[in-house]
DNA sequence: GAGCAATGTAGACAGCGTCAAGTTAGCTTG
DNA sequence: CAAGCTAACTTGACGCTGTCTACATTGCTC
């Protein structure tokens, strides 16, 4: 009695009016649950049951607030997605001067690679659900993680429109494709150390690197 | 009785001397058996049950052949890798000349991407098995499967280190990190493909040239 | 023909996702 | 303030999974 009173003072009214009645704010912690325990012991390790288990409801409480296993994958990725934006985005370091102005050269190709690659792999639990075949193939995607997801795909192509405006030289690339392969490459990567295919984690700036070298000769082709 | 007769005449020492006793082949026909399912329903929907009743023996009988699940698809994979030899290989056609005495031009590497992007597209269910991070991560590979695994990746090398020799100039590029790049490209082009996040299978072709011109442009980079 | 090892079967167990039915508790409305 | 509605949560059950154990069959070797 007096313990459900502390857990609910005040919480039902401060964070909006639909989310968490009774518990406390469940939803939340079992998105938080679910990708604390992917990272620690792999997303096949992750079970409806396991995950009540570990935020103190049982088994079937997750299913009010998500329909699914897929669903709550979904929202896991999502939130995933939200953090990568951030990571993603075009200006350069934090609106010093006027966004476009900031030409881009090597080097800021070279920081793009690593913020992506370095996102990657320390933040393998969410890119795995992000961009894994096992959303993404099974046709069921929450509406509201198409939205975020096709945004940062949006960002990402803008991100290169960018690259190619600011340029000097006028690139005859097509935007599309490049945007296509260049994103091809960071994937691989990623993918590769983070299946530990690529076992040598201290070749990982050299990788990127020379991938920097590859996409910057390739945007200044006539 | 005469039914068995049928079926094992002959067969017992037809291939070998260590494998079929009893059944048939079981292990062989469960590996296609395996493939096919996975190529037609999904990974996530290949169970040993559903297995060992498509192939018309009791649920336990595989793991007289195969220690555990994850035995199963290392086998698969490899099966996979034994292909993927064939399509990847160096040679050019079909030894009509000596083998080194081939020029590499870009048409050439634009032909390997899309013979590798070929194979990872139409075979899809040894792909995953091979590059996924579900065996690799695991830790728990086959012996015969890392064997088979390394010698594909020195394949690969060797390709690579073939281009550059053949290639007019002397090209500056380390052959490690180059070969690490482009197959990063190739496999995030391949996953991206295969788990349905680039849907439009008409621009493979495309996407594959635009990688091409990348990789030789950087080929021959001073 | 006897014995042995390889091969196949049936039973059992814990764990999984999830549906159906019942319980608790907080908000809304008279 | 009491009644009632509904969101949040629990328990029970079902069929599926991987795999262990114990038992039956079969073919090869001596």
């Amino acid at each position: 009695m007096s313990n459900s009173d502390i857990e609910n003072s005040g919480s039902s009214h401060a964070l909006g009016d639909h989310k968490p009645y009774h518990h406390g704010d469940l939803r939340r912690q079992l998105l938080d649950a679910a990708a604390k325990l992917i990272r620690e012991e792999g997303e096949a390790a992750l079970s409806m049951r396991k995950l009540a288990l570990a935020v103190g409801v049982s088994r079937t409480a997750p299913y009010h607030h998500f329909s699914d296993k897929q669903a709550l994958l979904c929202a896991v990725a999502e939130e995933g997605f939200r953090r990568f934006r951030g990571i993603v985005s075009v200006r350069p370091e934090a609106g010093e001067i006027g966004d476009q102005a900031a030409v881009v050269d090597e080097a800021a190709i070279r920081l793009f690679i690593r913020r992506y690659i370095d996102f990657a792999v320390n933040n393998a639990e969410y890119y795995d659900l992000m961009f894994g075949g096992h959303l993404w193939k099974s046709q069921q995607l929450t509406a509201s993680l198409k939205e975020v997801a096709y945004a940062s795909f949006k960002i990402y192509i803008e991100h290169i429109r960018h690259w190619q405006k600011s340029t000097l030289l006028e690139s005859a690339v097509d935007p599309l494709r490049y945007a296509q392969v260049t994103w091809s490459t960071l994937h691989g990567m990623s993918r590769l150390l983070i299946d530990g295919i690529y076992l040598d984690s201290a070749a990982v700036a050299a990788m990127s690197d020379t991938a920097a070298d590859m996409f910057w000769r390739q945007l200044q082709s006539t």
